[in-house]
DNA sequence: ACCTGAACACCGTTCAAGT
DNA sequence: ACCTGAACACCGTTCAAGT
């Protein structure tokens, strides 16, 4: 790094490596302009490297290469940079086109996109808990969940419970998986990275830990323990998700319309 | 205030109003020694009048009339501060019986409960949303709970999951009642407490806003506004409780063991 | 018009020193 | 044994001043 010749004093590249510093972006964009839009986008870059907790308008300045004060002139508070940032997750959205017939897979559809934007950013779960989608922005998203439901046949108090059910199912998983990884992460310490922290040592832990518990106390945990555990979450998200979907066709009017619910599953879960 | 005759400086009297010091607490228990339970209950005041984003360990260490640094012989951290405050939600919770016959009445009731006790404390939810229940003290809860769906004859993958979904949508649903609760007192200002902030403004204003939406793009949600925002959320939790309790009775493999489930209020939901 | 510098009122945590 | 005082490295936000 410092054995370069003289006169030719090569910067050392910016290795995704060295995630901890804010490097050249000071020099690089020093002379663009500040925006919401960059200001927003250098919070989800301080997101990622430091999570919700480290998250200060001081770092996101720092990113930019300017002084803290700066960015109150594009953004009103935190709470204000927050909710630009709960907004743009909604970006590209696009939303349920209702049909009758399928509208169990347009849930599941949407269900499973929204956990994986929201696996897209450190945290973001915990953002996304603490905001509401009744801005102007958002509501169109809120309106196109609720004719799925609605068209579907689904009762009107079914219907606007539904939506908030879905979405608190969805936050709440997502929320819970950022917990882990942020155990397996600060675990694994070195070996395993922020991003990727290896699951399958901490799921074996956790495991392990279930199996050491007296067997008279504590029977169904240790039984559960393989199956509450698992290496990959996906599956495990699923399951939630069809639990709700089968409570919400169970208030279909019609029996005949119910015909989506893929009851059939019921006997090989186990 | 300043206008007290001189020679006679009658203090102000201490009125439940004036929340936002820490007054005789000070000096009467000043030479109480400290311990963990006194720096938990000091914590509970702090956020009652506070709230989380503003309990801060410099303000129980006034609340108990210490310095601060006197709280890190007791405590070592503030998580794990929060983390006995969060254990100190589960004391007293008398773990259900298992009765494959009223399995449902029984989450009902814990489920119930549990909100109920979320809801004693200002941003409890998000406290505990924050945590998981996987430490010595809080295992036989889940336990318990596990019991519950096991004996009733859920297939072990819907059990397992089913423990998570519950929890979940008791927080999820928590968290969000504190937002609301959050907006209310500070929107009412003077007139209503953040204990008791009056709900039925706030629900008036929202429905008007719902109303007031294009009928052409917002049609489900302008007919869902009534039914969306009420002025007790009890009976939306139930609500969506049922379509969970629904959800997992599906899965039972005798279909006579679903007698518990309620079907008969689907038509009359609507 | 846009940003800087300095300030204010806070944080969590540590540690030598007092009693 | 238990607590204090001072310090360190941070916060969000404001505002006069610079260019």
């Amino acid at each position: 790094m410092s054995d370069a010749a003289p006169g030719t004093p090569t910067p050392p590249p910016p290795s995704p490596w060295e995630r901890e510093r804010p490097a050249r972006a000071r020099v690089a964009a020093a002379r663009t302009p500040l925006s919401r839009g960059r200001i927003v986008e250098a919070a989800f870059t301080v997101l990622d490297r430091q999570g919700l907790d480290r998250l200060s308008m001081r770092q996101v300045a720092a990113e930019l290469g300017v002084t803290v004060s700066a960015l109150y002139a594009h953004v009103s508070s935190k709470d204000d940079l927050l909710e630009l940032m709960y907004t743009r997750l909604f970006d590209g959205f696009e939303p349920p086109a209702p049909d009758p017939e399928r509208w169990q897979e347009e849930v599941r559809e949407y269900a499973r996109s929204g956990r994986r934007r929201l696996l897209s950013h450190r945290d973001m779960a915990r953002i996304s808990m603490a905001h509401v989608p009744f801005t102007a922005e958002l509501l169109p998203h809120v309106e196109a969940l609720l004719a799925v439901f609605r068209t579907a046949g689904l009762p009107d108090r079914i219907a606007a419970e539904a939506g908030d059910l879905i979405s608190t199912y969805i936050d709440g998983f997502a929320v819970e998986e950022g917990m882990w990884r942020d155990r397996a992460a600060q675990q694994g310490g070195e070996s395993s990275s922020p991003a990727r922290p290896d699951w399958r040592e901490m799921a074996d832990e956790m495991r392990n830990y279930f199996a050491s518990l007296p067997a008279a106390d504590f029977p169904h945990l240790r039984a559960l323990a393989a199956v509450m555990v698992t290496d990959s979450s996906d599956e495990r998200f699923d399951i939630g998700l069809e639990i709700i979907l089968r409570g919400l066709a169970s208030y279909l009017p019609d029996p005949a319309a119910r015909a989506g619910a893929d009851v059939s599953r019921a006997s090989d879960a186990g």
